[in-house]
DNA sequence: TGCATAATATATCAAAATGATATATATCAA
DNA sequence: TTGATATATATCATTTTGATATATTATGCA
């Protein structure tokens, strides 16, 4: 135990598993990971580019993806990135673990429970700025639920509609919360 | 500009407004704002003890906290804070700002996003996992608003009294998902 | 009465994530 | 041709997490 060195413990890096599922689908540069987290997957993960750059070059040294050969002639360079087996096999592990994290950071409702202090009208105005940014985002779940539901028999777009229909079940809950809380701050 | 020293911004550290907050209603130690953050905060928002104690250590350089002087007669430490006019005008500042981030990280939903590649079951699995921890929360929430109900006539209670129903809405819709994204993916 | 276990309490650390910034090239419209 | 925007990689300070260390006090139970 005292002259071995210690294995590593495997990371507890969950950007490491998003670039993972992106890769497993096509390859991709870092800066168009960035682009696709920023897309459909914005409405339930987040990511930035301090976080993506170092860990393709941590998963790179574990074998988990590798780089493609540049095909660019002589022009900039551009680092296009592919799953290996080793990671897909941890892709895969990652997704057979019943372990799932879901942590929510509503700002909008620790202002809310902190306001007792001010004015009922600043709580209102909190929570109609949380209503306009929910009835944006709900109408582009909307248009991206119309758009799947024409390429919805086709086999892989299942999963991709369940995540959408997801946002818009929670937005709309969140819509019918938003009228509820400015009534009864206005009545009472 | 040049032989100026640049005035220190103001940090943008959250767990500064959530000790405020719970300062202004009352003094408490650090390790009873751990407590309270995973109490009824803890459904949307999180806090840690170690982002806790520098924070107040910060913020008590800053004048925005002070300590109340210890009472236990030779006993062990035991810090309690007191939130200062400063500390006042810093959370009245925060809750007139529109700026609110609402940051959600689901992992249940990566996973369902990118499940094409495994087995159907491990989907519908994973989306069981995420009921039941919804079934307990959303237990807990309604204990919580019957609790409230008696209580409400006084003015206080409203602002917590909100956030527990933005949480039934939101578990509720979470469940009728969970029931439709089952049976989508069974049927099909 | 003694003893183990749980709760209270502060503090620190490595690892991870954010948000900003730096650097440089490529494209495109006015 | 020039200014703005998009592409592309990389790094840094700050914040947060989750774990661990260290003690003391309270509680259950045998």
């Amino acid at each position: 135990m005292d002259m071995e060195k210690v294995i590593r413990m495997a990371k507890d890096r969950k950007i490491d598993v998003v670039i993972l599922g992106l890769l497993a689908h096509e390859n991709l540069t870092g800066y168009d990971i960035k682009k696709q987290i920023d897309g459909a997957i914005s409405f339930f993960w987040k990511g930035s580019f301090g976080s993506i750059y170092p860990a393709l070059g941590d998963m790179e040294k574990q074998g988990l993806v590798k780089r493609k050969k540049a095909d660019a002639i002589g022009g900039r360079e551009k680092i296009v990135y592919q799953i290996t087996a080793k990671g897909k096999k941890t892709l895969k592990a990652w997704l057979n673990d019943e372990k799932a994290a879901n942590d929510l950071k509503y700002e909008t409702l620790l202002k809310l429970y902190f306001g007792g202090t001010e004015d009922r009208g600043v709580t209102v105005r909190n929570i109609e700025i949380f209503e306009e940014q929910v009835r944006e985002n709900l109408g582009i779940l909307k248009l991206y639920k119309e758009n799947l539901e024409h390429v919805l028999e086709q086999e892989d777009h299942i999963h991709y509609y369940l995540t959408v229909t997801f946002g818009i079940e929670t937005y709309e809950a969140y819509l019918r919360w938003c009228n509820k809380a400015k009534k009864i701050l206005k009545e009472n």
